[in-house]
DNA sequence: AAATCGGGGAT
DNA sequence: ATCCCAGATTT
């Protein structure tokens, strides 16, 4: 191994950045964030600084923040143990957010450790090379391809072969249309000969497909609320700003932020969507919206979807301007009783600042909605009236 | 063993 | 629309 420590420190925290990045996510998406990532953090000690709320937001549109959670623990841990890179696979293991195939890819690609790397790509190469039918989430069946993953393994280049290996289940031996007469080890592949002697085989049914379950449905009412002329906090040229909400610290996009909004107990027509705002608004944010005098305007803009592994959330989207002084009684600084985290954000840094991609999609609507009423309705301002 | 936890690209 | 991906942890 070539390098001072340094040189190997290095390494060991871009492979797993990288491959915490790449966990169930592709690389074409990855590269970016990468690029992005290492940039602001070149080495594990930058990134042992970082606070979460800054790497939530670099995460922000990758999905699964409890990785980057996970991983800023990690490299807290590492520079506060003072110790080398861990090395070694049962070391690399006990870092959590590192499970065996991570710590097989950092042991390998970057410590030459001849070990293996099981991921979905290597699971269909070797379930096809073996003609292996069985269940391939099965803790059993999981086990073998780990062990067979450990027989081919090329101990003299380990990173390059489970590289290879992962590519070439990521390319030629794809997932609907593989590549068999291009295929370098196609004279190895048990399934492929099978096929050619048994019209019912097929390269395409390996590995076996499991049923999944289906997502639940669920369904919240979101209100963008736009707050005009901000003097006090942004100065006497501004325009508006934003309020967003910091999403609880445990479950589903934890400690990220998003637009008001309530989880409905079911789809929901307008009336009762504005009484579960406003009574969240009211409770949470000390908003009375039946001071009409408050309201500017208050629009409908239209419904999205978006879909988690295990959720399919339908989001009604509003848009809530109110004046910034309408009465005095108003006080948008006071945190309700709930103690929700929240802040306001200008047009230009909700533009330009990490999001969610739920998030976003809503942010994208509202402009477009903006924009269309201004071009249909030229030279004249369009109110929307508001009466409860 | 099953559920949780994102998002997007391919089909 | 469905599948599933350079997965790991919690229940």
């Amino acid at each position: 191994m070539s390098g001072g420590l340094d040189e190997r420190d290095k390494r060991g925290y871009a492979v797993w950045v990288s491959e915490v990045m790449l966990q169930q996510t592709r690389v074409s998406t990855v590269i970016d964030y990468f690029k992005r990532w290492m940039n602001k953090w070149p080495t594990l000690h930058h990134l042992a600084q970082a606070s979460l709320e800054e790497v939530n937001e670099m995460w922000a549109g990758l999905g699964y923040y409890r990785r980057v959670r996970f991983l800023l623990q990690g490299a807290k841990e590492v520079v506060e143990g003072g110790g080398r890179f861990p090395e070694t696979v049962s070391d690399l293991r006990k870092i959590k957010g590192i499970g065996e195939y991570t710590a097989g890819a950092i042991a390998s690609i970057a410590f030459r450790k001849a070990v293996p790397v099981v991921d979905g790509n290597v699971v269909r190469v070797i379930s096809r090379l073996k003609t292996i039918s069985a269940n391939p989430k099965d803790a059993a069946t999981v086990k073998s391809f780990w062990k067979l993953a450990g027989q081919l393994v090329d101990p003299c280049r380990p990173g390059d072969f489970n590289q290879a290996l992962m590519e070439l289940g990521a390319t030629l031996c794809s997932l609907s249309n593989p590549g068999c007469a291009a295929c370098p080890i196609s004279a190895q592949c048990h399934v492929l000969s099978l096929s050619g002697e048994n019209e019912l085989v097929h390269v395409t049914d390996y590995p076996t497909k499991v049923v999944k379950a289906k997502q639940r449905h669920e369904f919240s009412a979101v209100s963008v609320v736009e707050i005009l002329n901000c003097q006090e906090t942004m100065g006497p040229q501004s325009s508006s700003k934003y309020i967003l909400v910091k999403r609880p610290n445990k479950g589903l996009l934890a400690g990220l932020w998003e637009f008001p909004s309530v989880l409905l107990e079911k789809e929901a027509d307008l009336t009762s969507r504005r009484k579960a705002v406003d009574n969240y608004l009211q409770s949470s944010f000390n908003l009375d919206l039946k001071e009409s005098t408050r309201i500017v305007s208050r629009e409908n803009i239209g419904e999205c979807v978006h879909v988690f592994s295990h959720i399919r959330l339908k989001m009604y989207v509003e848009l809530l301007v109110l004046h910034a002084k309408g009465n005095r009684s108003i006080d948008y600084k006071k945190q309700g009783k709930e103690s929700i985290t929240w802040k306001y954000v200008d047009n230009e840094n909700l533009g330009n600042m990490g999001l969610t991609s739920g998030v976003r999609k809503v942010y994208t609507m509202v402009q477009k909605h903006k924009q269309t009423e201004q071009s249909t309705i030229p030279g004249r301002r369009r109110k929307t009236a508001v009466r409860r």
